[in-house]
RNA sequence: GGAGAGAUGGCAGAGUGGUCGAAUGCACCGGUCUUGAAAACCGGCAAGGAUGCAAGUCCUUCCAGGGUUCGAAUCCCUGUCUCUCCGCCA
């Protein structure tokens, strides 16, 4: 949601923005219709204020009723008359406004599509394999675990059933992954829920623009969530937080729900990507001034996990073609997949500025000065599960197609070392 | 699934047709007192919008949407959600 007094001062930089993201400027639009709609609104208040004063000298005995309720009465047609109009316009303002992305950082780089995407740092050994690297797929079928026949039974394509070691491995990494977000990097931990209502996929710009890539239940309209930045974000929606209190910083592991409508022929098999898969999520609610810093930190939490997996991993700035229609500002990090041989996404950190707060309408407020204002949200994935196992398992096989499990992550899967078709004592 | 109750400011909670944007308490902010803090006391404290250089003035909002009325937090209808009890259930 845009800030139209903004828009009214500075056009271009909305205009500027829309052309870096390839779309077409709007803001002539824009200014032209909420100048309407204040047309409509002004005379409406005048005659609201004409109407509630001859309510008020009722009282007084000297009014001649007839005459007020015939007043009155002339007042409400038109009222309702120019109620109508500007509410017209209210809404042909909205419809524009909501399907507008948030305006982009001039950090963000220009581009069309992911190639044009920069990176920024490159961390970690590439394993210089002496045999051929299996993907994950035929490392899993070695190893039994993954079961694809029976998923395809029960739910069909593009989801999957995780068996033996890797389900534990799931289970080790969401708690390993948790830790390091709340003990060392101070984020909440939180359970939250997985189905929600649609103000609330509004408030984070999933809606209205991407109902396609939703589920939606026949239960009171709720969403499955396709991230969990959408209930965590969510949190303050509609309310005011004392400026105390801030920042916010959030974590959680929900099932992600993504419909994939525009992915057909893409990844269609495997962990990569599923109607549904595990991720842990981080989300600040932030001052703006120091929004920045915080993706720094946001950054940095995902790092710290890589590095102690000794995963590499590349950091990358998103250009303007590839970047969210929420975010001004995202870095992705990929991690290296040997059975692929390249880099792919399993993180994106995104400052979404006040895009977010303004659409769910949650402020700050400086008890000492009176000041109101919204905070900048930011979010980022921690990591998403599926991806990191399939880095885990195709950077960490061994020869025969066993698995050796990252010495970190032992604590965490009871001792575990080795997944391997050796029968285990 | 059955029966009932309810939705008011950051929270709790009064208010059943005009004097209500709304008592009171808590929280919060400022001050007095204190070496400092606490307590006590005094004062302040809803949001959004329009208009104006500003001071200010005006409009809207007591779950949402309709209706009755000169006038609605208050009366009527519809919807949504929440709670309690019973049943079922992880």
């Amino acid at each position: 949601m845009h800030d139209i007094k903004f828009i009214k001062k500075h056009p271009s930089v909305l205009d500027d923005s829309l052309k870096k993201r390839n779309l077409a400027p709007s803001s002539s639009s824009i200014v032209r219709i909420h100048n309407e709609y204040l047309e409509h609104l002004n005379l409406k208040q005048k005659l609201l204020e004409e109407k509630n004063a001859l309510s008020k000298s009722f009282v007084n005995k000297e009014t001649k009723i007839e005459d007020v309720k015939a007043a009155v009465h002339k007042l409400k047609i038109k009222i309702d008359k120019l109620s109508d109009l500007a509410e017209l316009k209210l809404k042909e303002l909205n419809e524009l406004i909501l399907f507008l992305p948030n305006i982009l950082s001039k950090k963000v780089p220009n581009g069309k599509s992911e190639k044009d995407n920069r990176i920024l740092k490159a961390y970690g050994k590439i394993r210089n394999f002496n045999f051929k690297p299996k993907n994950h797929l035929e490392l899993a079928e070695n190893l039994d675990l993954l079961d694809y026949k029976k998923a395809i039974k029960i739910s069909g394509s593009r989801f999957s059933i995780l068996k033996n070691d890797l389900a534990k491995l799931h289970r080790g990494l969401v708690n390993f992954l948790i830790d390091n977000n709340s003990l060392e990097f101070g984020y909440e931990e939180c359970i939250v829920p997985e189905l929600v209502k649609s103000e609330t996929l509004e408030g984070t710009g999933q809606l209205p623009k991407f109902k396609e890539d939703l589920f939606k239940t026949n239960f009171n309209d709720l969403y499955l969530i396709p991230t969990s930045e959408v209930p965590l974000t969510n949190f303050h929606r509609e309310s005011i937080i004392n400026k105390k209190d801030m920042p916010l910083k959030y974590t959680a592991y929900t099932n992600c729900f993504r419909a994939e409508a525009g992915a057909s022929g893409l990844d269609t098999k495997g962990l990569m990507r599923e109607h549904q898969f595990g991720k842990v999520e981080l989300v600040t609610i932030s001052e703006p001034e120091k929004s920045d810093l915080e993706l720094d930190n946001m950054v940095r939490c995902v790092e710290n996990i890589l590095k102690k997996l000794f995963i590499p991993y590349r950091i990358v700035e998103l250009c303007s073609g590839d970047i969210g229609f929420s975010s001004s500002y995202t870095l992705d990090v990929e991690i290296w997949m040997p059975g692929q041989n390249k880099f792919r996404e399993v993180s994106s950190c995104s400052n979404c500025t006040d895009f977010q707060s303004r659409r769910m309408k949650m402020r700050i407020k400086n008890f000492e000065s009176g000041e109101i204002y919204y905070p900048h949200t930011l979010n980022g994935s921690s990591l998403a599960i599926g991806r990191l196992l399939i880095s885990i398992l195709e950077n960490y096989q061994n020869k025969d197609g066993s698995i050796e499990i990252p010495s970190i992550l032992k604590e965490y899967t009871n001792g575990l070392s080795v997944i391997s078709n050796d029968k285990k004592i």
